[in-house]
DNA sequence: CATGAATGAGAATTCATTCAT
DNA sequence: GATGAATGAATTCTCATTCAT
């Protein structure tokens, strides 16, 4: 009961901090703000964490939790390894867009001065994946790191600005998605088509 | 003469702010800090801005000025149209990175609930020179806002993640980021060759 | 039992507490801080003390039992008051520095604000011993409370310095303190000798 | 003007703090009561002193040069090298009592583990004095330090007994104090005579 | 014009104490 | 009897901004 109602609290804060940390960024968000959205005293905050800071980095490493977890399910079955590189950015950007907060946290916001460099694994998967393509030989010959970290680019740079310019006049949100995706991994191909 | 010297305390004033914003974010620069730096009294500052606000928004007012300019003049002399779109995205990413927290404010950070979308004239000039490309048929017939707006997802994603994540094991930067315009770029072409 | 492992916890409470409190100052141990060394929950100081306040009375209290009884012991035997005088004497400064915490609490420690004043045995029975040195006319016709006090605060003086400066560069900790007992009691004497 | 004002501000602090500090001990002084005290907002006292601590640090050192000066100036004139002991211990605990916080932290409160032990200068004046009491035959042939350390003892439990139990029923501060030096020092002479 | 003293709101954090469980 | 979640006041300190000089 204690330990099931405690466990509840805690989410109810890092829900609470989530969304106020990404609409107004770390230093603009106070523990007595917070407190008020949660609707607890201020003090109830440091029965659950030390610090601030330690409010935001739960919430960063609980983000990437999330992300990798979305981005592991979408590599399951499919024989076709440009396929699924494909199918990988697409649920990288979907992730972003339904998980906006998460997002931001991961890749957007920057870090308060003296966080670490998360090593981060959804990198890794995407990269395994982009390496596996170049040794089928679908891929052209080239850096895998390099290769990777364009693609991570540009699927990162649709993502974030759907995010943050929700209201800019798009030209259909999933054509342009699909354009910067195909391009991106059009450019890795062999034979590009496309 | 002292409007002269008024003009300068001006500009050292901007100077030294967006150094010190672009180091410490925009919370964590105080005006007594930016005073020390500059070497006048905090209260000099109000002589020239209203608020501390006002100097963030004249420095970022001034960063977009560059920014067309950067791209602008990138367009300037060159015959083939694609050189000219490959030119731009590079002072595009270039201008970023130079200006990172111009850029963050610009492209990056959330707006304040209410704030109008900014039309913003470095995507028109983009969206002018790819249209080009188009009628000229070096680029693929398509609509002309879905290419611009993938493009400049592409050279944003590359800018922000190297300016939010600078810290990341990048495979060289100029790799990267010939790459993803390369790739983003390529996407678009007639006869796709790289 | 129950009683018995109430009684127990009471004690560790106690012994927690004092050497706590003459560690850091009263101000500066937290309940919390008290609960965690004890190893039990903070709640739990509040079966046994109403309060912080209540525990610091406690440890005084017991302190000054535990030193009449040192100094009582030490009255026992020998016919010559005057050496009676200079065995209490010297076993109040051997408590003390046997006991350094109770010395504290009892004689050092600045009382937090609104502690009366306490009834101190311990200066009573070295009145009681000195007044028969004066009756008996072994010392001169004097004052006695006059004379018990420069007594004790002589002898206050070197215990008091040796438990807070241990590292002084004493010049041998004995000869010191029988000289200011030889001379505090010397100097109440009828024929000084020494 | 300016400078002299802000001096004289920097003197009404220090002097509240003073008095503060000595009635209710370091912890128990806020920032802003001091400020209440003053009559300025606590904010002020940033404008003077880096923290609470250098203003406390600030009194001490202050208290310390009294205490040398008030020591030193003792000394000054008298051919009688026994009668500028005699002095000297009197001005020991008289300004011992007028900056009992300085005393205190001098003397009695115990040092933060690793702190150095001061040779403390006060110590060394009347070690001077002493030696050359000894020196002129009109102390015993003793242990210099042993003679001073009894006699800084004897000094010191008296001042600090005053202190630490003012409410205690004392037979006269004055009387008491002059027994305490008197046979502290006459146990050191040639010839006692009292 | 420029200074810098002053303000007052607000930041993070700690803590003694209470009380439902 | 014991726990530990919760409170609310208090703490030190920072900062943008104002204004008399």
């Amino acid at each position: 009961m204690r330990e099931k109602y405690r466990e509840e609290l805690r989410r109810t804060i890092l829900d609470a901090a989530r969304e106020a940390f990404a609409e107004h960024g770390f230093e603009n968000v106070s523990m007595r703000m917070l407190a008020e959205r949660i609707g607890c005293s201020h003090g109830a905050l440091y029965l659950h964490f030390r610090d601030k800071r330690e409010i935001f980095d739960a919430i960063v490493e609980e983000s990437f939790e999330q992300f990798t977890a979305a981005l592991r399910s979408s590599k399951a079955r499919s024989g076709d390894p440009v396929r699924w590189v494909r199918r990988a950015a697409r649920a990288y950007v979907e992730f972003g867009l339904e998980n906006p907060h998460a997002y931001e946290f991961a890749f957007v916001l920057r870090r308060p001065p003296g966080s670490p460099t998360q090593p981060h694994s959804a990198y890794g998967l995407m990269r395994a994946l982009i390496k596996r393509c170049i040794d089928e030989k679908r891929f052209r010959a080239m850096d895998v790191d390099v290769a990777s970290q364009a693609l991570w680019s540009a699927v990162h740079g649709i993502t974030a600005l759907l995010i943050a310019r929700p209201d800019f006049p798009w030209a259909g949100r999933d054509a342009v998605i699909r354009r910067v995706i195909d391009s991106a991994i059009g450019g890795l191909l062999r034979r590009p088509s496309s």
